[in-house]
Order: C-alpha cells, then structure tokens, then sequence
DNA sequence: GGAGCAAATGCAAGTCACTGGCATTTAGGA
DNA sequence: TCCTAAATGCCAGTGACTTGCATTTGCTCC
C-alpha cells in the first residue's frame, strides 16, 4: 500500500496503518499515538497522517471537536458516513448520534448543487436542546 | 442584563457584551478580544464568555475550526442558523458557504425525531471534494 | 457613606495540539 | 555496497485555552 503511493515502507508508518487498519472508527493524532509503540515521536506521527493524506491513503474527516480524525481507505467515509444525524445541544456541548433517525437518500439531490461538487457524504448536526437540559 | 442574571456589573463584562451586541456574526474569543481594549486580559475574557455561557446570556456554536463561537441572545442561533448547507471538501479543508442551496423546511420533520429534542436549526455539512481538488 | 467580603480580575505559569527548522539516519534504486 | 533523497527525531515555538493565587473591586448591609 505504501509503495503503491510511492512512499518508502518505514516502521512508523507500517505501525500507523496498523492501528488505523485495527480501528473500528476514525482517530485523532494523540488516540493514534497512544497505540503506537511508546517512544514513537509525536511529530513524525503528525507528519506521517499528513502524508496519507496528500497521498490519499486515508480518510481525514472533522471530529466533534473539531479535530481531524484519520481512517484507513476501505473504513472511511463510506462506512462511518454517518448516515444518522447528530445531535449538538447548544446548552451542555454534548453531541449525541441519533441512531434512529436516517437521512434520506434523496436529501442531497434534493439541495439541487452544483455538479462541479462531488458530494461523498451528507454530514447532518441537529442544534437545540437536549432532554436532560430542557 | 448582567443583574438579571445575578453578575456584578464589571467594565470588562460590559465592554464583552457590548462587542457581541454589536457584532453582525458569531465571533470566538480571540476575535472578541480583538474588538476589546488593548489592555484586556485574554483569561479574563474567556472567563467573562464562559460565564456568559453558563447564565445562558449568550450562545455559544461551534466553529468550523475546534473553537467555540459566541453570539449574544437574540442574534443567537435564529439569526445565523446557516439554512443553507455547507461544503467540506476532504481534500483540502475548505469550507464553504452553498448560498444557492436552501435546506427544506420539512427536513427536521422528516427525521422524525423524539419530541424531547428541540431542534433550534439543522446544520448540513455535505463532505466531498470541490471543484478546484477534482 | 463607609466596612467587609465574596466575586471578579490580572498576572504567571502550565497544558495541549500542532508546526517549523535542522541535523542525523535510513530505505531502496543504481 | 554505495549514495542520496526521503524520513525521522529532537528542539523550540505558536496559539488557544486553563489553573492557581494574590490583588482589586462591586455590592450588600449596616
């Protein structure tokens, strides 16, 4: 996968796909990290998720925080596309996924864009009160 | 307002809430300072918001980075609720406004959620790639 | 119109995610 | 095996934000 992409097979980033191929969703850099071997450098770390993603080997999607989460090309988008909305509750800050609730195909036909946009994924944050705040 | 809410009134407060009345969009902390005496204290500031936010006296929306915006009350939410979608493009980061796009009205009710989330305003962030990445 | 005190402030210092510079090491083609 | 560009590791720096603590200041109660 690293040679397919041009990129010299190292042991840091043999290790960083390893964790992200292990993962069941998407990670931020310090998760990462914490899987890694002990003494791994942060820095070569961030520069490696850098490079996968120039590369396009991984997925690199907004957190809820507002961080960057990285996963491994067949686990992205497509699988953690969170089809179910969110919710954020503009009182606690708590973000919940509403499991239930599913976005339909149609909404993004529906927005009728501009086809120089190639939409992957429709990402739907619900703003308001949660019940435990009401 | 500040008594309503049972805050001593403080130059710093009312100089915050002034720039937040005044502002024609949701501003984070380092803007607001910005916007304040040179002088100001940046910990009194982020203190002073997070207080705010805990009376409920302003509103506190995420940011398309990890940053926490601030709208005063009535300019909250309703005002700025973005009925219009946003683009990611996950190859280089951008975000995007899609005026020309209008989120239907009927969308929150065709989720079909509980009632005891009050939805103030659908955010939509469409994930993909733009124009200038393709 | 004080006096007293909790609340608010200002400053120093610390944390945390992340970046840039630069010397050293190493993967991998010749 | 050699050589070089690529990758790493370490240091230091940035920028947003927090914590601790001493000082100041609104505000209540006399």
């Amino acid at each position: 996968m690293l040679k397919q992409a041009g990129l010299r097979v190292t042991p840091v980033r043999l290790a960083a796909l390893e964790v992200l191929r292990k993962a069941a969703a998407p990670l931020d850099v310090p998760k990462i990290l914490a899987k890694l071997p002990p003494a791994t450098d942060a820095v070569t770390v961030y520069r490696t998720l850098n490079t996968f993603t120039r590369k396009k080997m991984v997925h690199r999607v907004r957190g809820e925080d507002r961080s960057w989460l990285y996963a491994i090309g067949d686990m992205g988008p497509e699988r953690h596309e969170h089809r179910h909305p969110h919710f954020v509750c503009d009182t606690c800050g708590k973000v919940e996924c509403l499991q239930d609730a599913e976005i339909p195909r149609t909404f993004v036909r529906s927005l009728k864009l501009d086809d120089a946009y190639a939409v992957t994924y429709p990402e739907v944050v619900l703003h308001g009160v949660c019940p435990r705040c009401r």
